[in-house]
DNA sequence: CAAGAACATTTGATCGATCCAATTTCACGC
DNA sequence: GCGTGAAATTGGATCGATCAAATGTTCTTG
């Protein structure tokens, strides 16, 4: 029974000291050529593996990152952290770390977890879902000076705006997807078919994402100007996620403001007004609605709902670039803090069979 | 600025040495009580915390398993094994462990992941999704004598049946939910909702899973007998998972067989009958054919689908504690293998609107 | 009250890597 | 051939815990 080689075991049998090897693997430079291919070489008969634990001992760094799972998100849209959550790990797997998962109730009972992580096995960041500003975690991890990025953006609190005269040094780093340009982008898709009254189903108030997608709608619509700017907050409904609320919302429209297409930020949302859509078809034999949900879910894919994708594997890839920056000895300077650690995307449009060509005379019906 | 408290820092705090700390925290019982209470509060007050690198070099366990995240299930059930994880995290949580995640392309990959992570961050243990009978994976955890425990059974291979006579030790220890019961529970509710022309709508010959959950219905409707067991195979549809292909399938069954009720092997088929079902109420004014899904998705939950809940808390859960189990020194015994360390839960079924009440006289439409 | 067992605590070695400083080897110019 | 500085290599100390065995303390018991 051998025991697994270690780095003594390799120098043997390569001839040269235990240093000798831990160079030839970390700092291959500072070995010269004949006696690295040497060692190589006895690392390779061997099968030597590094021993984790011990290396972690000495350099007081793990390797691992670590990601709170959240508390199954009962959305359609769950879906979207399930994706990011893959595209993370593969690309920390492809630069030489491994994610860790965690769970916890509360923002109290995640800071203590992340306590106890660093302390205990010292993992070297964190990747948090949506922050909000001032949030009690970022503050903690910050002061800790643990490295993290966040998925979306710190959005300012409610009250304070954002004005080009703040200057407002970023507090972290992080990545997110414009949810506006994504909004934008389907309203642009549904111009392009023909539709002119084009009605959006969106959250309550006070939720930042929310508002996101709201604003790009609006922006786009009134640069269309097909319709009365005064007439943009009929085309407007907002309610709680969910398909039945969806579905009662596209009804309402339908028969208040009678757009000719929904753009939802969601595709919880958007199924509902989909429903509400085909339905519509069969009993009245007039044109069907056209419909665009958000995220593009497994469940747009199945039922053709038109739906604005977010690069999730992109967005994980600038996550960890965005980590690896920090982890490589990036710090915030006094000024202006996390400048220039901040990506944001453009999420693409995938058309489906929900969104048609409008009827032909969509501002004169016949 | 001063450094983390260590075994030493503690040690001279309560006036005890290490090894005394260590057994304080690790063996109570061979303490002396008034001991005890002074090292305890002496870890109390310094905010000691173990090095698990340190205990890790010295004890070979990182009191971490290994789970791979699948390639993105495109399914709508993904969502499954999404739930799946955060229960396992959790339990994991619970019991002083963590999940680490990771990727691989094929099995090939996944292997060799497993040899990396056992190797250099010495993983105690992995839970594997569904396997299958001589799984290359399997073997060579089996092999290298690493605790693992599947969610799935381990199904025969093709073509070996299972009789009595075939003791056939358990090649691993895992844990499934019965999906025949789940079928079987749902013929049950439609039957005891009047219906008696039950359809089936699953998936084609050669998935495990798939011809377990037709099993269950196929059993129950014999049982029942509301129909001439000749009629079985007209009221079975078998196709590929999809939305579109479950309406197709509902569709020909529909006019070929005339059920009232449609038990699905998906929430995707499931969906898919579901549109067709609410459609034709529209359509002929009849009664709406009742339809029951598989995995209480999301998407069930959001328009209204009864469905068969796989009980994926508790699954994690039992899957925890045989892993617990081979931790802490179960082998499989040389004759009967693994036996004893599997367990398959009940699903249970969760109304919603989509399975209603049948037609007054089903048997004589009038 | 001494001898021995049972209990409680301490000490030194060890896990396998990296850090750091010391030492040896090498290349080059004079 | 030798001194010199740079390049290459080495050996000891260290990270912070647990193991194993030795030592010290308390409790029985004849």
């Amino acid at each position: 029974m051998d025991r697994r080689p270690t780095l003594e075991t390799v120098a043997a049998r390569a001839e040269v000291s235990r240093q000798t090897v831990s160079n030839a693997l970390n700092s291959p430079e500072v070995v010269r050529a004949d006696t690295l291919e040497r060692v190589l070489k006895a690392v390779a008969d061997l099968g030597y593996r590094p021993h984790g634990a011990a290396r972690q001992l000495r350099t007081n760094r793990s390797q691992i990152i670590g990601l709170r799972l959240e508390p199954t998100a009962d959305g359609i849209s769950g879906a979207v952290l399930d994706r990011f959550l893959h595209a993370l790990t593969e690309q920390a797997q492809l630069r030489g770390y491994r994610v860790m998962l965690f769970t916890a109730p509360d923002d109290g009972a995640e800071i203590a977890q992340y306590g106890e992580l660093v302390d205990v096995l010292q993992l070297d960041a964190f990747v948090l879902a949506s922050t909000h500003h001032g949030d009690p975690r970022t503050r903690w991890l910050a002061d800790h000076e643990v490295p993290f990025v966040t998925f979306g953006r710190s959005w300012p609190s409610a009250g304070q705006h954002v004005a080009a005269s703040d200057p407002g040094a970023p507090e972290h780093a992080w990545v997110d997807v414009d949810g506006a340009a994504g909004t934008s982008a389907a309203v642009a898709h549904l111009l392009a078919l023909g539709h002119r009254r084009i009605a959006y189903i969106g959250w309550p108030d006070g939720s930042d994402v929310g508002d996101d997608r709201l604003a790009g709608w609006r922006r786009s619509m009134r640069a269309a100007a097909t319709v009365d700017p005064s007439e943009l907050d009929g085309l407007t409904a907002r309610t709680v996620d969910g398909v039945g609320t969806g579905s009662a919302a596209a009804t309402r429209l339908l028969s208040t403001a009678a757009p000719s297409a929904f753009v939802c930020a969601s595709d919880s949302l958007a199924l509902g007004a989909l429903v509400v859509s085909r339905s519509r078809a069969g009993a009245s034999g007039g044109q069907v609605p056209a419909v665009v949900g958000f995220d593009d879910t497994p469940v747009a894919r199945a039922v053709g709902l038109t739906s604005v994708a977010q690069p999730l594997a992109e967005a994980a890839e600038r996550a960890f670039t965005l980590l690896l920056a920090q982890l490589h000895g990036d710090r915030p300077s006094s000024g202006r803090g996390w400048a220039g650690h901040q990506v944001l995307l453009t999420p693409r449009l995938v058309a489906r069979e929900s969104s048609t060509r409008a009827p032909a005379a969509p501002s004169a019906p016949g």
